[in-house]
This record gives C-alpha cells, sequence and structure tokens, in this order.
RNA sequence: GCCCAGAUGGCGGAAUUGGUAGACGCGCACGACUCAAACUCGUGUUCCUUUGGAGUGCGGGUUCGAUUCCCGCUCUGGGCACCA
C-alpha cells in the first residue's frame, strides 16, 4: 500500500473538523487533563519550522491522553495586542486589528495544516471586547484590592476604609512603598474625596504613581524592566532613557515572598526556577537609622551586613535622594548640583556599559555613628539606586568592592573589623570576637533594643509599571473626576477602544487616545489615555479557555473548579521573568480575592528549545564582484554573504540562475569556477528572516506532508534543546511512514506470533514511559524498530496493526486514522483507548549475558533466564573461549548482575 | 564578575538504579534494480600502527566496572549585572 500524505491528510483533517472531535467536554465524569501551549503573538511573517515544535509535542500528549481516557482540554488561541501591528499602522495608516486579523487567519491556515488538535471553540483573541472587557474587571478588582499584611492576602477596599474610619490607621499592617502618614479616623473622615483618594493610592494594588520609568522615545511608551534588554527596549532594540512619570502601577510587591515560596511546589526547570528566585531577589539583612548632624531627620539605610558596623566610615545617598537637597551645604551646593545633573543625563545603558569608573560628590553634611558617635561623612553616588532599599547606604569599603572602589578614589579611610585568617569581628566594640554569623545577630539585636532599626527582608522584585501610551492595548477603564482616578462601574465594561485617525501621540505629547473625539464617559468626565502593556491579556488567558463563551463571569466557577490548574504547560524559556511571573501573581490574587481556586496557574512546565537554521554563506573577494566556491576562498581575502537557503541543492551548491535573479543589483557577478559548481559555507545560527534560513513548514508539508513534519520536529532531538534543522533528515521518518504503510500489504486477520506481540508490547512500555516524560524522540526511534522487525515478519496479526496504529497516532495522527479507518472503520482512532500494556510479554525466555575479563567484554553468552548466579559464573568458567582469556592468571572474582552483565576479575 | 544548563562519530542524537558506548536516523561508500537518473532494496560506516589497542571536552579520583558518582579546569549556550 502506498503512502500519499496528499491525499489523506486534507481528508481526515475535513473529518476531524466536521465532527469537532477535539472539543473538550464539561461537565463530564472523566478526569480533566489540560494541556496548554503558548499562544502565539500573530507576526506577519508568519510560521516557521521552529513555531510548532512545542505545539506538536503538547499535541502528541493531548491526543495520548485522549486515548488514556481523560478529557483533555488542548486550546488555542491569540495574543493579539502588540507594538508591531500598531508600528505598521503608523507607517501605513491601515487599522492594527485588520493586519492582525489578517495574519491571524494565516496563521490558523498554517496551524490547521499540521494536524493539531486543538480546540478552536473559544476563538479566543485577547483584542476582542469580549476578551478585554475580562482584562479590564480584573484591573478593576485590583483597583479595588489592597494588601493586608495581618491577613496576609489581598482584601477589598472596603476593609481597609472600614478599619480607617474606626480605628484610623492604627493598628493597621499592610503592604505598601513607602511608610504611610499616620491617620486618625476622625482625620480620615474629615478628608476631601481627593485627599481620601490620594491617601488609598498608596494601599491599592492598582496604582499611579510619580516614578522613574524606562522611556522610549523610539516607541513613545514606558517599558517594564522586562522589556528592557542591555538599556534597549526589546521590541526594535530602540534606546531606553529614565523619565520620572504619573503612572499606572500593579504593586507585584506584595507577593515577592509568596511568588518565592510558590516556586518550591513547581514542576518547572530548574533554570527557570533560578531566574525568578533572582529576578524576586530577596536579600536579608537590617535597616536602621542614622543620626545627621545638625538635622532633624535621621538617615535611614539598609544592610545585610549589620555586623560591620563599626567598619563604616561614610554614608553614600543616591543622587535623586529626597534628602540630598535639604543636607547640601552652601559650599557644596554648586558641586552637588553639577553632580545630580550629570548622573541624570546618563542613561541606564551607559551606566552600565561603563561600571568601573568611580564618581561621586560630597554633600557637606555627617552622620553620626549611633556607636562611636563617630562623624560620617555622606556623599551622594550613582552607584547607590534610589529604587532600591532606601536609596541610601552606609559604605564599608573594608567588605565592599564598591565601597572599596570609592574610598580608594577620593582617599576615604577604609576599616578592617574582620580578622581575615579566623574570620571573627575585631576592632567591633561589643561584637568582638563574634564570628560574622552571630554578630549578625547580636547586632541586629542590639540596634532593635535602642531603637534604631530591625531585622528587615528586602527584594529587587519592583512594582511593574502597567501603562502603555499606545493605541494598540486594552483601554484603562478609569476616569478622572477633578484630576482623581475613579474606577468604572463593571456594568460599564467593556470600555472599547475608540477609534482615531492617527495612532500616533497628539501635538502636545498626549497618547492616540486623546485623539479620539469622544473619550469622555457617560458623565461626560475624561478617561484614562494609556492602555494596557502586552503582558495584561496574557496574565490570565488561560482561564478564560476553561469557559471561553461565558459572558456574565471570565469563566464560571464550576469549570475552574473542573479544569483546575494547567498539568502541562509548553513554551519558551524566554518568559521567565516576564509573562510566568504576571501570570502567577495574576494567580495568586484572583486566588486571594477567592475568583478562582488555586494560586498557581501551571503546574508543570516545559521549554522547548530553540530550532535553527543552518544559514549558507557564499565567498565574495573583497571589493570586487567574484564570487567563490568555498574551497577556493582560502587565503583569499572574502566577505561572506548570507545567500537564501532555497537557492541551494543537497551538495550546497548555489542554482546561479536564481541567484543572479535574487540579487538585482548584481547582475554582473562573476562566478568562479565561471560554470560552478559555488558550493556555499555552512553555519548554523538562529533562524531568522534576515539570515535567509528560514524553513517554512507549509513548504515541507506540500512536500512530505504533515506526519512527516510532526516525526522529524519531535526526532530531531530532546524537546528542551535547540539543534539545527537540516531537511536532509526528513527522508529518515518519510521513508518510515512509507514502511508503516507497506506493512499492511502483510496484514492478516490471523493470531499475532510471540515473537510478533513482544515487539508490541516493548514498543508500548517503551512510548508510555516517554510520552510521561516527554522523551519523544526515542519514542519515534522505538516505533521506527518496531517497523524494522515486523517488516522481517513475514505476516503481522491485524490486531496488532492496530494496536500499533493507535500507538502511533499521537505523533501521525494522519497516518494512523487511515490505517484505523481500513481496519476498523468503526469511528475516529482519536477516542479508541490505548492497548492494554502486557508486563508478562517482556519477559524473554533467554538472556545474553556479556562476559567480560577485567572489564573489557570478550564474548556473549546466551543462558535461560531461570539460571541462578552460581549457575551463571559456573557457564562462563566452563566456557572453551574463558580459557584464552584467563590464561595464567588467577581468577579472583566473578561479579554476575542478574539481567545485565558478568565481569571476570583475573589477577 | 556572579548564577544556571550543557559538551558523546562527518551530522542530529541513544544508553533504567554505575553494567556490551555510539540505538534510531541523516550523510557517505559499495552493491542490486535501471539505457540512465531518481525512487526502492541490501551491505558497511568511532578512531588507530588491527591475534590487538585507544575512545563520551581536559586532568585527577572512587569502583570489579564510570557518558553516568566525586574533585579541579576548559569551552559553548542562557540568565543577572553597581541590588548595599
Amino acid at each position: 500500500m502506498e503512502y500519499r500524505p496528499s491525499d489523506i491528510e486534507p481528508k481526515w483533517q475535513a473529518h476531524w473538523r466536521e465532527q469537532s472531535i477535539y472539543a473538550a467536554k464539561f461537565p463530564s465524569d472523566k478526569p480533566k487533563y489540560y494541556v496548554l501551549d503558548m499562544f502565539p503573538y500573530p507576526s506577519g511573517a508568519g510560521l516557521h519550522v521552529g513555531h510548532p515544535l512545542g505545539y506538536i509535542a503538547s499535541d502528541i500528549v493531548a491526543r495520548y491522553k485522549r486515548h488514556k481516557g481523560f478529557n483533555v482540554l488542548h486550546p488555542m488561541g491569540f495574543d493579539a495586542f502588540g507594538l508591531p501591528a500598531e508600528q505598521y499602522a503608523i507607517q501605513t495608516g491601515q487599522h492594527p486589528a485588520s493586519t492582525t486579523e489578517a495574519n491571524i487567519d494565516r496563521y490558523i491556515k498554517q496551524l490547521n495544516r499540521i494536524g493539531f488538535s486543538f480546540d478552536w471553540a473559544g476563538d479566543m483573541r485577547t483584542c476582542e471586547p469580549d476578551y478585554y472587557r475580562w482584562t479590564q474587571w480584573i484591573f478593576l478588582e485590583l483597583f479595588d484590592s489592597w494588601y493586608n499584611l495581618s491577613s496576609g492576602k489581598a482584601e477589598p477596599i472596603s476593609s481597609l476604609t472600614d478599619h480607617l474610619s474606626t480605628q484610623g490607621s492604627e493598628g493597621l499592617k499592610a503592604h505598601v512603598t513607602d511608610h504611610i502618614q499616620p491617620c486618625s479616623a476622625s482625620q480620615w473622615a474629615a478628608f476631601s474625596p481627593k485627599e481620601s483618594e490620594a491617601y488609598l493610592q498608596q494601599f491599592r494594588l492598582a496604582y499611579r504613581s510619580e516614578s522613574t520609568v524606562n522611556w522610549c522615545p523610539k516607541l513613545g511608551t514606558v517599558l517594564a524592566n522586562d522589556e528592557v534588554v542591555n538599556g534597549l527596549s526589546e521590541r526594535g532594540g530602540f534606546p531606553v532613557m529614565q523619565k520620572p512619570m504619573l503612572q499606572w502601577s500593579l504593586r507585584i510587591s506584595a507577593y515577592a515572598q509568596r511568588l518565592l515560596d510558590g516556586l518550591e511546589g513547581l514542576d518547572w526547570s530548574h533554570s527557570i526556577k533560578e531566574t525568578q528566585r533572582h529576578w524576586i531577589g530577596r536579600s536579608e539583612g537590617a535597616s536602621m537609622g542614622f543620626d545627621i548632624e545638625g538635622h532633624p531627620q535621621q538617615l535611614a539605610i539598609f544592610t545585610t551586613r549589620p555586623d560591620t558596623l563599626f567598619g563604616v566610615s561614610f554614608m553614600v545617598l543616591a543622587p535623586e535622594h529626597s534628602l540630598v537637597k535639604s543636607l547640601t551645604t552652601a559650599a557644596e551646593r554648586s558641586a552637588v548640583d553639577a553632580y545630580i545633573d550629570q548622573a541624570s543625563k546618563r542613561s541606564e545603558r551607559e551606566r552600565m556599559m561603563d561600571n568601573k569608573s568611580v564618581s561621586g560628590a560630597f554633600t557637606g553634611a555627617y552622620a553620626i555613628h549611633p556607636f562611636t558617635k563617630e562623624k560620617l561623612p555622606i556623599w551622594i553616588s550613582d552607584y547607590v539606586l534610589a529604587s532600591y532599599g532606601s536609596g541610601a547606604i552606609m559604605a564599608v569599603p573594608a567588605h565592599d568592592e564598591r565601597d572599596h572602589a570609592f574610598a580608594s578614589f577620593f582617599k576615604l579611610p577604609i576599616r578592617q573589623v574582620i580578622d581575615p585568617d579566623r574570620s571573627i569581628m575585631v576592632e567591633s566594640d561589643f561584637l568582638n570576637g563574634l564570628t560574622v554569623e552571630d554578630a549578625i545577630k547580636a547586632s541586629i539585636d542590639r540596634i532593635a533594643k535602642d531603637q534604631r532599626g530591625d531585622r528587615k527582608v528586602q527584594y529587587r522584585l519592583r512594582d511593574a509599571v502597567f501603562g502603555r501610551q499606545r493605541y494598540w492595548g486594552e483601554p484603562i477603564p478609569v476616569v478622572y473626576r477633578d484630576g482623581v482616578p475613579e474606577a468604572l462601574s463593571t456594568e460599564e465594561l467593556p470600555l472599547v477602544l475608540p477609534a482615531v485617525d492617527a495612532y500616533l501621540p497628539t501635538e502636545s505629547g498626549e497618547p492616540p487616545l486623546a485623539r479620539a473625539s469622544d473619550w469622555t464617559s457617560a458623565e461626560g468626565l475624561p478617561i484614562e489615555t494609556s492602555t494596557m502593556p502586552g503582558w495584561a491579556a496574557s496574565s490570565w488567558y488561560f482561564l478564560r479557555y476553561m469557559d471561553p463563551n461565558n459572558d456574565k463571569t471570565f469563566a464560571a466557577k464550576e469549570a475552574m473548579d473542573y479544569w483546575g490548574q494547567v498539568d502541562l504547560y509548553v513554551g519558551g524559556s524566554e518568559h521567565a521573568t516576564g509573562h510566568l511571573l504576571y501570570a502567577r501573581f495574576f494567580g495568586h490574587f484572583l486566588n486571594d480575592r477567592q475568583h478562582i481556586p488555586f494560586p498557581e496557574p501551571f503546574k508543570h512546565m516545559v521549554n522547548q528549545g530553540m530550532i535553527q537554521g543552518i544559514s549558507g554563506f557564499v565567498h565574495r573577494e573583497e571589493g570586487s564582484n567574484i564570487y567563490l566556491s568555498k574551497a577556493l576562498a582560502k587565503g583569499r581575502k572574502t566577505q561572506k554573504i548570507h545567500v537564501d537557503i532555497s537557492l541551494l541543492d543537497k551538495h550546497d551548491a548555489i542554482d546561479l540562475d536564481r541567484f543572479r535573479a535574487w540579487l538585482p543589483d548584481h547582475a554582473d557577478v562573476v562566478f568562479e569556477p565561471a560554470n560552478g559548481p559555488i558550493i556555499v559555507e555552512r553555519e548554523v545560527e538562529k533562524m531568522s528572516k534576515s539570515k535567509y534560513n528560514v524553513v517554512n513548514p507549509d513548504h515541507i508539508i506540500d512536500e512530505h506532508g504533515a506526519d512527516a513534519l510532526r516525526l522529524f520536529e519531535m526526532f530531531l532531538g530532546p524537546i528542551q534543546q535547540s539543534k539545527p534543522w537540516d531537511t536532509k533528515g526528513l527522508s529518515g521518518v518519510t521513508s518510515f511512514l512509507r514502511k508503516v504503510m507497506r506493512l499492511m500489504d502483510r496484514v492478516e486477520d490471523i493470531e499475532g506470533s510471540k515473537d510478533e506481540q513482544r515487539v508490541l508490547h516493548v514498543l508500548m512500555d517503551k512510548v508510555e514511559r516517554d510520552i510521561e516524560s516527554l522523551s519523544l524522540n526515542t519514542s519515534v526511534s522505538a516505533m521506527m524498530i518496531a517497523v524494522n522487525q515486523w517488516s522481517e515478519m513475514p505476516k503481522l496479526s491485524k490486531a496488532s496493526m492496530k494496536d500499533f496504529a493507535i500507538i502511533l497516532s499521537p505523533f501521525a495522527p494522519h497516518v494512523a486514522e487511515e490505517i484505523w479507518q481500513l481496519l476498523d472503520g468503526s469511528e475516529s482512532i482519536t477516542l479508541v483507548p490505548y492497548p492494554k500494556l502486557n508486563k508478562a510479554m517482556l519477559v524473554n525466555d533467554e538472556i545474553t549475558y556479556p562476559v567480560q575479563f577485567n572489564g573489557k567484554t570478550r564474548f556473549m553468552l546466551t543462558v535461560a533466564a531461570s539460571a541462578d548466579k552460581a549457575a551463571i559464573e559456573a557457564m562462563v568458567m566452563a566456557d572453551e573461549r574463558s580459557v584464552k582469556y584467563v590464561a595464567d592468571k588467577t581468577v579472583r572474582k566473578v561479579i554476575v548482575v542478574s539481567q545485565r552483565i558478568v565481569n571476570v576479575v583475573l589477577s
């Protein structure tokens, strides 16, 4: 029987679609399994062969779990808001919605051809009002929440206002950015609306604050920390600078500890968990206040090394620190102002490029050492960050590298307080003789007793900026009454994105939404003009899939109780500090407010590696138009130029006519040798349009079929690893599929032989274990081995072939369905139960042992499986081949490892 | 600089708890079929100075036995980067 993918694939895809065979059922008595892919942003470039890698793996698991009797939720949708569509809109004037839709259509076509078992029921796109209505709703919930440290979770603002109106701020324990001004119940009652909102803003989980943000002038928007890479924007690579701005933010910092603790229970890769731990950046230490000479205020600092308190020789503030202005003496004012000015002009990138040079200025003020009463000069320097800790440090140059560099540069005293040989404290008053560990404890106890400070845990994780000055995002459902932000009511949602005449900021620099003529509420109040960032929608989309068409709530409680956490999440590791952290934050928050039944959304996650391209380079002699074959380039000065890999044949030779046509400005190129072949140099790089090494799955499917594409992507290697794509290798899996179809010629309705069945059960055992551990490359090998073995047998039973079709179907669903229909014809193979493993079939009657002498394998010995160790040893020693290896040596020991090996140790 | 992951033939990769290193596939070589090419099929394919020896990035160690465990390096990929 011949294998014709172009006939069978469209046929079964249409059949599956008509039967809606992949629709998840709810309610259902079956156990559930939720397997999710990170949904794509539909870019204009379409899919290349690297994109579906993870989707194929998750699809195999989804299909396997269906055979295993699970009710599977395996959805797909689109992360449809985003900058590229908007940039394109700015250039062309086309509405981003229309380009986005065109891109989505293309994606769906491409994905459907691969034969994925997606449940498209929701047709979910985050840019649709039906979806973003709930993104806005979640924002309102965040706006209406504060973090109560007493209960350890987020609560509605009403519980805060209740507290304030009865007790004021007395006894209130809340997560806030700074210290809050105490407020009595009567003061609270007397607050104007503006004052009370300003007070509440300090608590709300969605709040506005004047803060230093990453401003990208080219994109005209602010960016989150994880969207800035080396001082450049992640999207587009434009310079990013620091700028103070009034911005919406989310108080993710309230969840720092829980996000850290929650990692423990997650079955995620070690490195992603480490990356998140880093990003959260917990450090333990002490906060304390230093008196300032001639000033009523104290200088608050944070240190992880309170043990070195007696090694302090100066203090350093961030240039932006609020006390700088009042501390600076008249004599130092001009130098300090000059330094502040210089520091603010340096972009983050510049500061990073040169982190060796030391700079700073003396304020003229002095802090007083709490114990020695020594005067400590107060300096400012940009190596102290305003946004971490309290923006001020006590400098201990003897035991901190940066302090040391600073002290050396400005000739400040350096005082050792730890004996380097014995690691104990010296010159440190009451700490003398203690180990570092004990000294940290003792010093904190002492400063706490003196009421100068206390133990403190500090996190690196900052609140997340939640506004973008862009058009193509979710409008923030907030209006301003006399400049005071006020939430829209949930009945007013969705707040639909207005039409605008251009997707650019206004003349006065306001975001594009300010162009909309009617951007006011029903009451006539102005609506917020910034929109939400890209990660807003993706932080909760996994919930919407559970109940995609619900118009009463984002997902019904019963649906969420049933589907629960995502059992398997497949996606790229590049989202470690963005999406994956924000989604966990939303999970914990929604769980606190009792909207979802679990805090952690993704129980088990696997990160697929990148598929790299194998670029082709032709050598061009420098300063000429001469293109050289690889072998001729040696010893000559050449430039390597990318050649589109579609112009290459399987021997890496360039199709010269098409090459000429491909380079319009090089019509007069000269080749050497003149009539070819011109062989290119190959190199593994990232797969990308600009490197002309992109392989489009459509072309692979046209030529080899979707089943071959799926098998090959898996066969390439472990899913987590990055590996280059070489289309040549595809012939291996296509010839496997041909062999499978040829096997059909030999199928008869007979009882299968024991050997035949053993092949089946060995395969089943291997594939089941492989799928559970996502080791899908070895499953493909195992299937190849089984088919090779069966191909050597004269006949194959129909029963074995049917079972094989089921085992194959998660990987190559089209061929499997074709075989199933030919042999059975009852229903789709999709929901047929998996064959049952018979462990007894795995046992052999005989075992062949490798026999080693001093660890070197010399011969094989086949023994009945029932033989015991002594019997095996006797047989080995009695074997005539042993004589030669023993020769005149003494047998010291014979090691028999049952089922495995025999090793004879000779002296 | 710090943290994490990895390194196995010409290539992608395989190897349960330490137990025949190189499964499976590509590529290559030779052969069959063919006027010929492609397809298909068969045989071989880690290296070497081949009755044998060496070999899983490098150098040591533990063990009857190490790709696997331990110690010290090198290189590659990823993350963080003045975080007090």
